[in-house]
Order: structure tokens, then C-alpha cells, then sequence
DNA sequence: GTTCAATACATTGCACACAATCTAATTGTG
DNA sequence: CACAATTAGATTGTGTGCAATGTATTGAAC
């Protein structure tokens, strides 16, 4: 089977392999840089939100992430069995779960500094390149999330 | 603790979540349109790479897809348990395992062609747009394989 | 006030990813 | 030829992602 003049089922020409792979690599690379935290890259990305807004219900960390209980709900208990955060039901309201930092979370906010200039360096990129990148593929992000609902 | 003027762990300024969440979504817009196939998003991934060489090593796959054998090996099992693939013992050197498509693997590739057109529209991008998104996540993968040595 | 629907989270099952380790086969060295 | 080092896959264990389902709590309607 001759490939076509166009073959639109080239690997190459796949924004979701460029996209899919990227992102592997991306997180490859925070492996070693997260290890010293005590941090998996979806661990990290939880405390990010955290550190911006302690106190979050599980749900609200999912949207703010994209992400569903079924994937928070043992994370975050490992986040809690490493002492990083607390899962309290709110007494308000029984069903709710309330996120929040333990002093060793909050504290792991300062080593945590040190990893963007790391990253940003391993992209080889200029400032003004990462942020338009980042941009346009926010704006992917919500085209595909928009075009591919997820509730009724 | 109060935001620095320029907060550089806030989560929308991160590169890494934008490629993060944009790559899952990508994988849920695939979802729907892969599951007639029969194939997961990293199923077809395989496939798109046996449609344009097939016969293959497990190594060579991993080296297309950056992907490991401990990711692969499981993988292809399914996808010759499903019919679609054949997992040959090299005979010239019995360490190697050839992959090749089955008459259902190759006849696959032609209702998977319907396939790109779909993902296109669903981006609500220009075909150049999505072309350059495509180059400049490539470069950055590749800038970040080359920082994230994997081997020795 | 009881019943029904909705909400918030937890659980289960399946399929990746990947580090670490293991086994079998081949290659290189003398 | 013996034998150490290398190579190719497979296996094991951990941690996601997510669909589907379960459970307890709350809210709404009557």
C-alpha cells in the first residue's frame, strides 16, 4: 500500500503525537527535579493549585485541573499519608471533602520555587516563546474541552 | 503568603500543565471516534506506525513512540489479542519480536482514515495553524529528550 | 415530613507509562 | 570454544486517568 501524495495518517503530521509525546517528555523531565520533593508531576500539579487556594473541595481541585475523584481521590491520600495535606469533611456540609496544606505542604513551597527556572531552562526557550506556546495550547485546551463535553 | 508580583508557580503560567491538559483532552476527543476501531488512543498510535512500516521490532516501535517495552509488550498483546496484529519471534535472532498487521490490522487503516478530518474540525483550527503547533511541540520535544538523556 | 432527584466523593476495573529487575539470546574477547 | 558483556523483551510494582458504579448527604416537591 503506496503511501498518498498526502497521507493524513502520517505519525509526523499528528498535532497528538507532537502533542501526546511532548507531554511525556515534559514529564520525564520533572521526574528528577520533583524526586528531591518528595513529588510525582500530578502530585506537584495539585499542590500548584493549593498553594494559590488552600482549602478547595475535591470537586473544585478538579476543575480547576480537569481531573475527576476517581483520580483524586487516592492522590490526594497519598499526598496525605506524605504529610503534605489534610482531607477533612466540611461540618457544614457532610458530602464535601476540604483540602488543606499541612505546615510541611505549605513549607514545601519554597524548595518548590527553584523547579520553573529549571524547566524553563531544559526548554531552551525564550520567556516570550514559552508564554505564546502556553497560550495556544490553553486555547487548544478549551477548543477541545468546549468541542468534547463532558457532562449533559 | 501573599502572590509575588510575578508568580512563577501559578498554575495558568505553567507550559507543563497546558501541554499536560491539552494532551488528556486530546485523548478524550479521540475516544469517541477510536472506539468503532475497536483501538485506544495509544492502540492507534501503534497502528498509525505499522500502516506506514509494518514488521517492525517491539524496539523499533519504542523508539517511534518513545515508548518502553514495559508500556509496549502489554500493549500489543491486546492488540493481538483483538486480531489486528501478529507477534512473530525473530528467527534469525530469537531476542527479537516482529510485529506485523494481520489482513484486520491493514483493513483497519481504511475507516481509520475518516479519522484526522474529524480531530481537524474539532480543533476549530486552520490547517497551517495546526501545522505550526505541530512543528514548534515537536522542537520542544526534542529539545527536551535531548536535556532528559535516557540512556548512558 | 416523606420521597425523589441531585450532589460529592469513594470504589472498582481497565489501560497506560515507567523504573527496576529478570531471562534468554547474541556478540565480542581471548 | 569458553565466557563475560551486551541486547531484546518480558515481568513486577507504583501511580496515574477515566468510565461506571456505589454510597451517603443534601435539597426540592409535594
Amino acid at each position: 500500500m503506496p503511501a498518498t501524495a498526502t497521507d493524513w495518517l502520517a505519525l509526523d503530521r499528528q498535532l497528538c503525537f507532537a502533542l501526546y509525546s511532548a507531554s511525556l517528555a515534559m514529564t520525564k523531565l520533572y521526574k528528577p527535579l520533583l524526586a528531591p520533593l518528595g513529588l510525582t508531576y500530578p502530585q506537584y500539579l495539585v499542590m500548584l493549585v493549593l498553594w494559590q487556594d488552600n482549602g478547595l473541595m475535591v470537586s473544585q481541585l478538579g476543575e480547576r485541573l480537569l481531573l475527576d475523584s476517581g483520580t483524586l481521590t487516592p492522590l490526594l491520600k497519598r499526598l496525605e499519608v506524605a504529610g503534605l495535606v489534610q482531607r477533612l469533611r466540611d461540618t457544614a456540609d457532610e458530602r464535601r471533602v476540604l483540602v488543606q496544606l499541612t505546615a510541611a505542604g505549605r513549607a514545601l513551597r519554597t524548595r518548590a520555587g527553584r523547579v520553573p527556572a529549571a524547566v524553563a531552562l531544559a526548554t531552551g526557550c525564550e520567556l516570550s516563546e514559552i508564554n505564546s506556546l502556553t497560550s495556544r495550547l490553553q486555547a487548544l485546551r478549551l477548543q477541545l474541552t468546549d468541542s468534547t463535553p463532558r457532562a449533559a
